[in-house]
DNA sequence: TTAATTAAAGATATTTTAATCTTTAATTAA
DNA sequence: TTAATTAAAGATTAAAATATCTTTAATTAA
């Protein structure tokens, strides 16, 4: 459904809220090794959720690392898509049209319009925190080892 | 949700199931123009659905052009997307991960499922042949014209 | 048979996404 | 201050998706 990039970013942000916090920081190499995903192409989606320390903060050199605050780890799993620009994959069109709506649908609008409003629900709902629990009970995983 | 290939393949099979018949082939010219599709990249697509004549049909030479069966009007969406080769976009676990399973679920697998299954149900049991008599009807539309 | 019309096929170009690499800046501790 | 460590930033490369162009083959009708 998303991009490579969001799944990345998905998947690190779960982790990081799990790990870290502001006394305990992750170096990217940890991260990206935890997710399985490429280091340096983590290390540059990290920066865009980064900006603003909206959602991952981070501090340079030795101790630093990428670590997120509660308040952050509380926000829903929509920030990120935001971030990451996918919020219009889920709100588009799935004929691809540029304005189908209530008023000129095209012919799977109205069939499509309850699914795409449970997605939008699920990700507006469930922060990231919620995710990294489940996580950390063990039998739920963010990576493709073992 | 899909890409813009499979977009114009949706576009196009609806537009030939509605005008089309074996007495009467729509040349592509006409198809892109009706559908608001790039005229050669729409060519390919169709190709690609004309293999083994399983969705759309086609005769080269004068009078000729593209055209669906009644048959082939009745293949539900799920027909169009797997040719596509967009089957996997919809099943894929949400965070990327290879194998997510009941058996070994991503944090979000558990939430998506329902949601998956029913554009599955959706996707599968949909038809073109509807889609096509919607439009028909007016007031629904499949191009960005107007 | 010839000319016209149309899709098929294949080569090419462009854009976007994915991924890597290198240099710079920041921070810490010795 | 110096050396080590780490992320930031930017340049570069690679791969995939999107789009176009050109040539060939098939078909029809004059």
């Amino acid at each position: 459904m998303f991009s490579k990039s969001t799944e990345y970013a998905l998947r690190a942000v779960i982790y990081i809220a799990q790990k870290s916090s502001e006394e305990k920081k992750l170096g990217i190499e940890t991260i990206a090794k935890a997710i399985d995903s490429p280091r340096p192409f983590t290390a540059k989606i990290l920066q865009s959720l980064t900006k603003d320390n909206k959602i991952v903060s981070s501090v340079s050199g030795p101790k630093g690392g990428f670590y997120m605050v509660e308040k952050a780890k509380k926000l829903p799993v929509w920030a990120v898509l935001d971030v990451m620009g996918e919020i219009e994959i889920i709100e588009k069109c799935v004929l691809g049209l540029n304005q189908c709506s209530e008023a000129k649908p095209c012919p799977m609008h109205s069939q499509y319009k309850s699914i795409k409003q449970q997605l939008i629900v699920l990700f507006q709902t469930k922060t990231i925190q919620q995710l990294a629990e489940d996580t950390a009970g063990g039998g739920i995983f963010i990576n493709n080892l073992n």
